[in-house]
DNA sequence: TATTGTTATACTCTATAACTATA
DNA sequence: TATAGTTATAGAGTATAACAATA
């Protein structure tokens, strides 16, 4: 079978040892299996996807407006993955799109009163999930532990690559066709 | 705007103060940006998705055969949805699907050489970026700390509901109709 | 009757490339 | 030339419902 040991092969290349291995499944399946209930949540309460849901939510947040790029940067990979969510959510009534005085090229998006409403209507419940599930049961220093460690790794790798533009791609292809 | 206040509302429901809200953010914010670097690492060496990856990964950890319901436990939410899978993961040759002997209602999943193969050529790279991105922020107490609390919490999240079959839905259309 | 798995179908979502317009 | 955004298009992926077969 697949070899999981550290440095099994190669080049002196970083490698993980069995522990760091469960702790990145763990991490991973219990993030999927959160993801996964809080987009039920979303999606019976709001009619909401959770990537609509984030958009909303920033808007929300900074009180207002955002220029479409500053809209995607971290939520959307591609441009035209957040022109179509934009699409969606003005159909909806939930957001408005217009021209930046300050940058003519720019497209500033505003949340509706609906919008607003709509996040307000559906926050408890998303809160609700999200309490039931995560923090249910940890810890007051757990929460600190978890928050520490998160916002330290999230920064982390928020500075690695450039982000919001498209990094390198090799072989965009299906599922190996080389074998 | 919104208010993320607790209890901002409603009958006495479990709320969320800042600090858990931020927390919250942190870790789905985090969590994505890994997925997404671990995901083109996949696709770029070995031309497999995450669930892909991760179904021959466990069928590679068990040293091979599994049902299809023991296999999309935890993976997959839809049984039409591994199978879809396991189709791709079968035409490319790296898996194998046949009766089982034991009941015949169901089919056993075995990983091929090539499969074990792909997996031990995937997985260095895989653990390299795992490493980079989530690892070298963390002292070695964050570690514990991390694998401690996410193992707990996936332990939690696994006992609440039935999984693998569909819960409760109430709604499933598209973005808010109602406004 | 309940469970395992597949099929047909419809739909959501994402990404690439080409394009327009402004800085 | 570089950046902001849109459009067209193609493809991957998911879920529901209906179905067949076995327990």
């Amino acid at each position: 079978m697949a070899d999981f040991r550290p440095d099994a092969g190669a080049d002196g290349v970083q490698a993980l040892d069995p522990e760091q291995l469960g702790v990145y499944f763990a991490l991973m399946e219990a993030v999927s299996l959160l993801q996964h209930h809080v987009e039920q949540q979303l999606r019976t309460e709001g009619d909401l996807s959770y990537v609509q849901f984030q958009l909303l939510a920033r808007l929300a947040a900074v009180h207002g407006q955002l220029t479409m790029t500053q809209l995607a940067d971290g939520v959307v990979y591609s441009r035209s993955g957040l022109t179509y969510q934009a699409g969606l959510l003005e159909k909806a009534g939930l957001i408005t799109r217009g021209p930046s005085p300050a940058d003519e090229r720019a497209t500033l998006v505003t949340i509706t009163e609906d919008g607003l409403a709509l996040v307000g209507r559906v926050l408890p419940g998303h809160i609700q999930v999200v309490h039931r599930l995560l923090f249910e049961p940890l810890s007051d220093e757990d929460l600190r532990h978890l928050g520490d460690i998160m916002s330290r790794v999230r920064d982390h790798m928020r500075a690695q690559p450039p982000r919001s533009a498209a990094p390198r791609k090799r072989r965009p292809t299906h599922v190996a066709k080389d074998r």
